[in-house]
DNA sequence: CTGTGTGCAAATGTTTTGCATTCGC
DNA sequence: GCGAATGCAAAACATTTGCACACAG
């Protein structure tokens, strides 16, 4: 994939921070955090800064190359799968692996309240394999 | 509602504190942060510390009387409304309201990977009436 | 009485901001 | 060269923690 040119189609500048951020989100599936994206750069880019790489990874939402998830763990993760998709997050370790959206409705309400509906975004919770032999009473 | 006694069902002790916070949201339908309690209580309620308001929500929710929102706000919403259902949020002014819950089936890959599925939370975005006119233009 | 809950203050961790310097275009 | 991006440090927030005192059961 052409990073740079993804940058500019959506007119954006070029940065190497914003290409090495946007490979580097785009290359893993875990979900990573702006902390964990950062470490991952340290070494390779040694002057990059934390607070660039918030800035990016708000600059890549607003430009649709990257999806925020808010799970409630007090930092964000981020997603540069932008295709349509769900996420099911385990309840023991909090791994978060993209699964298949099945096709959801707009609620009733949207429309008998007056709102332009836009989308959904559908979270599954359960307990991965691992937690399961770990302990299995566990509820969180 | 007898709050002393739905806190004590759960093993709870009813303090005034616990009874007070979890009236005020159960009679609200606007889905407060923490600081938005305290704010409301602090009048009647004088002494009562922020913190108070924190470690109540947290045994509110695993005593199972109340739910708690993460929408990426930045802060964590409540929720003393326990039926299932799903919630629909104003991409402009942030307003949540609960909706009618779908029947959701757990993904396929849940079954696949070898999760024990839990449950599912749905959120859905759009403009509230309010918004649509206050700014036709605005994706966010 | 006893142990749990509260209040207060300080700490923590994440995200944001201000500003001078750098660099893509 | 110009204006947007970066790096660095400091600030802003939400939330958690430690601990002495208070109170529900």
């Amino acid at each position: 994939m052409d990073w740079p040119q993804a940058l500019r189609d959506r007119g954006l500048r070029a940065t190497p921070q914003r290409v090495t951020i946007l490979a580097e989100l785009a290359g893993r599936d875990d979900h990573p955090t702006a902390e964990d994206l950062y470490r991952a750069l340290r070494d390779r880019h040694p002057t990059l800064a934390l607070s660039t790489v918030y800035s990016t990874l708000e600059t890549l939402e607003a430009a649709g190359l990257a999806h925020r998830l808010s799970l409630g763990e007090g930092r964000d993760r981020y997603d540069a799968n932008v295709r349509a998709h769900a996420h099911l997050v385990c309840l023991g370790c909090r791994r978060v692996v993209d699964v298949a959206l099945a096709p959801v409705a707009p609620p009733p309400e949207a429309e008998r309240l007056g709102y332009a509906y836009a989308f959904t975004s559908v979270v599954h919770h359960g307990l991965c394999p691992a937690c399961r032999r770990a302990g299995p009473t566990r509820p969180d």
